[in-house]
DNA sequence: TTCCAAAATGAACGTGGGTTCATCTTAGCA
DNA sequence: TGCTAAGATGAACCCACGTTCATTTTGGAA
């Protein structure tokens, strides 16, 4: 691939996770094109159609959420019920390894960040959708997934829930239309729900 | 008003109210006329645009909304600490006079709903909106306010959450692309975070 | 039955947006 | 420095959709 070929498609990528974020699905091709400073043309050489464009923006923001994700993973530690190393693990990782903790904290940063990034909420709502997902997407759920099973052993959130069920309670999150007391409000009554009583 | 414009104008707001139901707030005006059987010069003869006419919908829907929350309502009473009357309104009403069950079943019911009604989903947001609400749309706010009000007197709901907050969690409810058993987790997080503790 | 204003009709217009392709430009190799 | 294939360009095409309006139809009063 020439040189410029590659940086045009990084800027149209870039261009589209932007618009995507700020618009939604439906940004239009040529507001994309001017915002990478190309030819519409330009984008059908890299993506075959405006569906795949979007896809493809979006994936970009399911790269960061799945990120989140195993950073977060990355602060907790997985159970070890016959030695106590909370304490020394606690100051090698420099923060909380409760897992439930953790899991909270990540699901009111993605909410948070749904507020100001539809491409991020779209990515969301695909990890509880029944369609393929895409590999991104699969990191983020997994990252999830471990962090959400060892939340659940230590007793801190419900042993009902699972991934797919976060993932439907996070597509639900508020917009930039609802204020952010109201929104906070919103977070407090979610993580009221799945946490075990 | 003519009696054929009257038919027609019922019609029409017929159909698009089960259009908008179907595929959400951007029907195509050609496909509403073929629906009531008109042409769509008449659609423009009763609603001057199109985002009138779905607006028009989406009240009739806020309309059933209201009459569902009414009716919840009159199955509750008012809290009376010094006459203890349950037996009596409960037989007389025939059901429940518990207001955190009422509404607990209320926003069951809607949550239900919206899985197949788009238009009562768009109802229900625009009761958490800014924007200032139609009649009907107050109807369904001042009912559910009473009831929730109720609810939280007799201690079965946190005293936190407004008639907004409900709007903006019903907001969140998954749609049909959602099996029904995940849609049954979710209103069963969202009643946990609303109940008091 | 006559008549006309109210109502209905649907072809036509304008616009916006996705997609294509003939033409021009350029990166990179020899 | 040529040369060429890969890449970029953007005007043009197509289609879907909201809206208009000249023409036709019709409810209902006289």
């Amino acid at each position: 691939m020439r040189s410029d070929a590659a940086r045009n498609r990084r800027r149209i990528l870039a261009a589209a996770r932007e618009l995507v974020a700020e618009q939604g699905a439906d940004v239009a091709m040529d507001d994309i094109a001017r915002a990478a400073g190309t030819a519409v043309g330009t984008l059908y050489r890299h993506f075959p159609t405006r569906a795949a464009l979007v896809a493809a923006a979006v994936d970009v923001g399911a790269g960061e959420l799945a990120a989140l994700a195993e950073a977060a993973l990355a602060r907790t530690v997985a159970q070890r019920p016959e030695t106590d190393r909370s304490d020394a693990e606690r100051c090698e990782t420099g923060g909380t390894v409760d897992p439930t903790a953790e899991l909270m904290r990540l699901l009111t940063t993605i909410a948070d960040r749904h507020v100001a990034d539809r491409a991020l909420k779209q990515a969301a709502s695909d990890l509880g959708g029944s369609t393929e997902h895409s590999s991104e997407i699969e990191r983020a759920g997994v990252a999830i997934a471990i962090l959400l099973g060892r939340a659940q052993e230590s007793g801190g959130i419900r042993s009902d829930v699972s991934v797919e069920d976060l993932a439907v309670l996070l597509a639900g999150a508020p917009g930039t239309d609802v204020p952010a007391s109201r929104r906070a409000r919103w977070i407090e009554v979610i993580l009221d729900g799945i946490r075990a009583r």
